[in-house]
DNA sequence: GATTCAATTTTGACTAATCAAAATAGATTC
DNA sequence: GAATCTATTTTGATTAGTCAAAATTGAATC
C-alpha cells in the first residue's frame, strides 16, 4: 500500500500535468504545491520512481508511469466522491469540504468507496462541478443531453437548440444561450418547474423546464 | 493534534482498563494488543506521559488522566459511529466493518462526525450492540423504555410488564420473558407489526408491536 | 567564452515510531 | 539470603519524511 504522502505526491504531480496537459513536472512546483522544501521533493521523487510511480530524469522533471496515473486519477475519484458525500448526504457547505476530503480520501478503501458511489447514485461531478473519474480511472465520457437532465455547477457548452421555432431562438439569444456559450446549471427545482442558469459571472436566471429540455449541451 | 498512532495507544489503554475496571495497565498488556515489542510501549507510554494523557509509574503501569480518557472515549465514539454509518448507511456486513472503521476514525474531523451522528440519528448503540459514547465523553445513560423503542441487538434486561392481565401474564412467562430476564431485539419490522426477540442463546422468536409496548427493560 | 542566475541536487541533521537484544528490577522459590 | 524467573526498561539501529544550507548544473546574459 501508498503511504498517505506517497498517495498525495502523485496526486500533485496529477493535478499538476494535468493543468499543463504536457511533458514534466518540475521539484520546484511540486515543492510548492505541497509546501516543502525542493530537497524533500527531490527525495521522494527518487521514492516514487523506486515503487515505479513515475519516471524522472534528473534537472528535467516527472512524468507519471501507467501506474502512477491510475493511482493518481484513483486518489482524484476518493477525493471527489467524498467531498460529494459530504455535501450531497450530510449537508456540509462545498466550500468546507476540500479539507475534510483531504484526510479522509487516504482512508477510505476501496470496498468502503464503491459503496459509497452507489449510495450517491454514482454521480459524475463532484459538488465544485469537476468530473469524477470512473473505477477504471478515465474521467466520465462527454456526451450531449438536455440542460434539465444536468446536475449542478459542471459548466456545460452549449450545442443545439431542438426548437428551431424564431419564438424559441428571440427567447434563447436574447438571454445568451446560443450555440458556443458556456452555461451552468446553478439549481434545479423539479417541483416549481424551473432550472436556474448562469452565463459566466452573470447575475442567475430561471428558465422553465420544457425550455431547458429543448437546449442540448455536452459537458 | 494527537497523531494516530498516539490515538491507537490510548484507545488500546482505555480497552484493558475497562475490561479490568480497576488499576494500572502493564506494558506487556498494551504491546500485546498493539502488537509491538515491549520496548515500543514503554517508549511510547513516555511519549503519552509528557502530553499528559496518561500517568505513569516504572515498572507498574499507566492510567490514564482525564485529558487521556476524554481523547479515548472520543475514539471510541468514532469508531463506533463509524461502524453504525458502514452498516446502517452503506449497508455493509457488521462482521466485516471493524478494520474499516480503524482506519477512517483517524480521519474523521469532529465536525463530519457531528453531522454523520445527526444523520444517524444520534444512535445510542453501534451494530455489534456496544454503547456509543456521547460527544462529551460519557457512555449513554441507562434508561427504561419498552421494547418497541429499542435499536437492534444490544441485548437489555426485562424491569417491568405494564399489562397485568392474566392473559398477556402467561403469555409472557411461556416465552420466558419476566422481569431479570436479559433479551435481545434481533430485528424490528413495523410495518409487518413485529419484533423479533431472543434470550440467550435460543432460538429467536416474533411478538407483535403491542405485546413489544408492554415490556419495559432497562439497556 | 566567461559570468551570473535560478532551479535542482546533495549533504548532514532531526523527529516519530519501530525492533532486537542486552541490562535491570521485583517477585518467587529454594 | 541467594538464585531464578519474568516483566520491564535501556540501548543502539533502522525507516520514512522532513528541513536548511551548501554544492552543482544548465541556461541566459554579457
Amino acid at each position: 500500500m501508498p503511504s498517505a504522502t506517497v498517495e498525495n505526491y502523485v496526486k500533485a504531480i496529477l493535478a499538476l500535468s494535468l493543468e499543463k496537459s504536457e511533458g514534466q513536472v518540475g521539484m520546484g512546483e511540486i515543492a510548492n504545491t505541497l509546501n516543502v522544501a525542493p530537497g524533500t521533493a527531490t527525495a521522494m521523487t527518487k521514492t516514487l520512481e523506486r515503487e515505479k510511480l513515475v519516471r524522472y530524469k534528473a534537472r528535467q522533471g516527472v512524468t507519471l508511469t501507467a501506474k502512477g496515473k491510475k493511482l493518481g486519477m484513483g486518489m482524484l475519484r476518493r477525493h471527489r466522491l467524498v467531498e460529494t458525500f459530504l455535501v450531497e448526504a450530510l449537508g456540509m457547505d462545498w466550500t468546507e469540504i476540500h479539507l475534510e476530503a483531504e484526510e479522509l480520501e487516504h482512508a477510505i478503501s476501496d470496498k468502503v468507496l464503491d459503496r459509497l458511489d452507489e449510495f450517491l447514485e454514482r454521480p459524475e461531478f463532484d459538488p465544485h462541478g469537476d468530473p469524477i473519474p470512473t473505477k477504471d480511472g478515465k474521467f466520465p465520457e462527454r456526451r450531449i443531453r438536455n440542460l434539465l437532465e444536468c446536475q449542478s455547477r459542471q459548466p456545460r457548452t452549449i450545442k443545439l437548440l431542438t426548437d428551431q421555432s424564431s419564438d424559441f431562438l428571440n427567447f434563447a439569444s436574447k438571454k445568451g444561450l446560443v450555440p458556443g456559450t458556456s452555461v451552468k446549471v446553478t439549481s434545479r427545482n423539479l417541483i416549481s418547474d424551473a432550472v436556474e442558469l448562469q452565463i459566466g459571472k452573470n447575475e442567475p436566471f430561471t428558465i422553465g423546464s420544457n425550455a431547458a429540455k429543448k437546449i442540448l449541451v455536452s459537458n
